[in-house]
DNA sequence: GGTTTCGGTCACGTTGAAGTAACCACCCTC
DNA sequence: GAGGGTGGTTACTTCAACGTGACCGAAACC
C-alpha cells in the first residue's frame, strides 16, 4: 500500500493489475470469499450453498484463489478451505457488491422494463414507417 | 434497501440479484463505471482510456449497463455517456475493488510464483518416483 | 464539397469459461 | 466386503464472450 502502488493501473491492459481485477470481479470469486469470510468451510458445503456452481467450476476458482494467494486448504482437515489474510481484505469490497447486487434488484428491473418497452416501440414504428 | 431486500440473495441461481451481481462482478464494467464517474465522457475517450478493449465489446458493455439503468446517453450531446443517479451508488463499491486489485499486485504475484514452484516440486518428485 | 474522424453496425471466426457425465480413491459403516 | 458419501479428476461438449475487419451514415474540418 506504498505510494509505488501508483505504478499500478487496472486501465493498462498489460499492466498484472488488469487480471488481478478480472479475477476479484467475478460473481463466483465473490460468493466463495463472502461464504469462506463467514467461517472455513468444506468443499461439498460450498457447493451447496453456491447454488448452480458446477463441481468443476467450484474446483477450478478454489484453485485459482489459492494460486493467487487468497484461499489455503487446510492439509489436516479433509477438504476445508478458509481464507488467508489476503483473502480476508476482499470481503468487504465483495460483500458490498452483493449488498448492491440484492439491495437495487428492483431498480435495476424497472430500469430493463422501461428499456425492453422503449426497444419495442422503436420496432412498431420503424416497421409502420415501411 | 427496505426490510424487503431480504428475499433477495445472490446465492439461489434464479434470484434476479445473481444476475445483478454477475453484471456487476466484471472488469469491464468496474472500469467504466470509474471513468463515467469523474466526468461524463465520449465513446472513443473511454476506447482509448479503457486499454485493449475493442469497440464491440465497449457497446456492447455500454448497452448492458443502459439497459440496467446505470448509465445513459445524453441524446444532444454526439454519444456522450453519463452514470444515473443508481450507477453513481456503484462507483463506491467498485472503486474499493480497482484499489484492491492495484494495491495488493505484489502479494498476489508472490502468491503465484509460490503457488507455481510448488507445482514444479510436486512434478519433480512424481517424475523421479518413477 | 471532398476528406477525415467519430460512433457505430454487421458477419463472421476464435477462444475461454462453463456444463455434462462418467469415473475413481478414500473413508465410513453395516 | 458391499454400499454410500465425499472430494475430486478427466474427456468431451456447449455456449457466451470476445476478436477481426469491413462497412456505413453523420458530423466536423478545411
Amino acid at each position: 500500500m506504498t505510494e509505488t502502488s501508483r505504478e499500478w493501473t487496472v486501465f493498462s491492459a498489460q499492466c498484472p493489475s488488469r487480471a488481478s481485477l478480472a479475477r476479484i470481479a467475478n460473481k463466483w470469486t465473490a460468493m466463495i470469499v463472502i461464504l469462506l469470510d463467514e467461517e472455513p468451510r468444506r468443499f461439498g458445503e460450498l457447493h451447496r450453498q453456491v447454488e448452480g456452481i458446477t463441481k468443476k467450476v467450484l474446483i477450478d476458482s478454489l484453485r485459482a484463489l489459492e494460486r493467487d494467494g487468497m484461499v489455503e486448504r487446510v492439509e489436516q482437515e479433509h477438504a476445508r478451505y478458509q481464507l488467508t489474510a489476503l483473502g480476508r481484505t476482499l470481503n468487504e469490497p465483495l460483500q458490498a457488491l452483493r449488498v448492491w447486487a440484492e439491495s437495487y434488484v428492483d431498480d435495476v428491473q424497472a430500469a430493463q422494463d422501461r428499456y425492453d418497452d422503449a426497444a419495442d416501440d422503436r420496432t412498431l414504428r420503424r416497421i409502420s414507417n415501411d
